[in-house]
DNA sequence: TGTACATCAGTGAACGCGCGTTCACTGATGTAC
DNA sequence: TGTACATCAGTGAACGCGCGTTCACTGATGTAC
């Protein structure tokens, strides 16, 4: 038996789940508040009992799918060594699950410049996550070695160079039409991810 | 002088730049008709005599606006050696002048996922584009030379993957508030980019 | 060259529609005695 | 345990607004004689 408050907690996280879901697949401006809320299984005219605006579902929702991602992708890892964790995040993120299920997926691919135009709340989200998954990422990268007498280049801006590239990537492949070209996209990526975290010279 | 249907071939034209511009500010869903019209000094009700739909002309502005990119920055650099031409894209391509100005760049990093959910047309328009870059970026790269024993990687390969990493990175760098990770986004995905077209042994 | 008429690019009011948002209401849950 | 009342999560009709689109109109440009 669960008291009305909890019941009304769990309503709220079926929203902010289901909105999660919506924006990523439709995007932000095409995931209205009603899709959202039939989706969860309820009526549009609850939905301010729950949230001030939609704009503040955006926060929630973009917050909640990053974090998800995050535990997903990178705690199921825990315990495989390094390199072996780097090269499953590359295949997993860049192949063509993920690139056909938006929905689930990564939220930065999915949104892209939609984000950005959502205002600081939104971007202080994506900056969180960004910080959170450079460090997640820059932990697992061999360690560099600088050669030549060059400076050596850190782990951390390796490693977002990784995600953008992982990102770039799939969005490049939801957006063609040929698959032929769509799959050569994923893997061409992928292959230069892994040159990237194999490489030991820097 | 110029006859009637010369002055409306030259409105049409405006009214695409118009759209081409607001579109990578705004968003396609962020941009109205009245809008684009008062842009280009024009009233809403004329619109629907130069196209049929507002689905028309996000098709026309989206491939105007790759033609021009790739002809500002492809053609103009035209004449310069091959390792060159490549570090001067991708350092134009990944600078903050870039990230500010989203209005005059890149349609495929302005505009992201909203692409992918315009249908099968711009989907088209997108991939035209993405070969004709891939092509460009291709020729200039440095040629494969197996090593190891391992297979070569094309050089269209690493094109692609190449002008992910560029995409990637502009919309990191646009979706963070912090101008110093947004810096550092550029930064790195630029070391990246140079890492990866100086390599010799692939 | 001048006059009368036809054309048509562009104007601005108006349309239906779906959006985000509000609100009076309902009926199941919780509380008091 | 039963009865009376209070609470409040969720409903569904309605609101204003801006969107894409339509259309009767205007007035400058082009054509015919």
């Amino acid at each position: 038996m669960v008291s009305r408050k909890e019941q009304k907690e769990q309503t709220r996280q079926a929203i902010i789940e289901s909105a999660a879901d919506m924006f990523r697949e439709y995007g932000i401006s095409g995931a209205g508040v009603s899709d959202i809320m039939k989706e969860a299984g309820l009526t549009h005219g609850g939905f301010y009992s729950h949230f001030d605006s939609k704009e503040e579902l955006i926060g929630e929702s973009l917050g909640y799918a990053f974090k998800e991602r995050r535990n997903h992708w990178f705690r199921k890892l825990e315990g495989t060594d390094k390199m072996t964790w780097l090269k499953k995040v590359i295949s997993r993120y860049l192949r063509g699950d993920h690139r056909d299920k938006p929905h689930e997926g990564c939220a930065m691919a999915a949104l892209g410049a939609e984000v950005g135009r959502e205002g600081e709340m939104a971007k202080e989200i994506v900056e969180e996550h960004v910080r959170e998954t450079m460090t997640a990422l820059a932990q697992r990268m061999p360690g560099p070695r600088p050669i030549r007498g060059k400076c050596a280049v850190g782990a951390g801006d390796r490693a977002v160079a990784l995600y953008a590239l992982m990102i770039g990537g799939l969005m490049l492949s939801r957006n063609v039409n040929s698959r032929r070209l769509s799959d050569r996209v994923l893997r061409s990526c992928r292959e230069m991810a892994y040159r990237e975290i194999e490489r030991e010279e820097i």
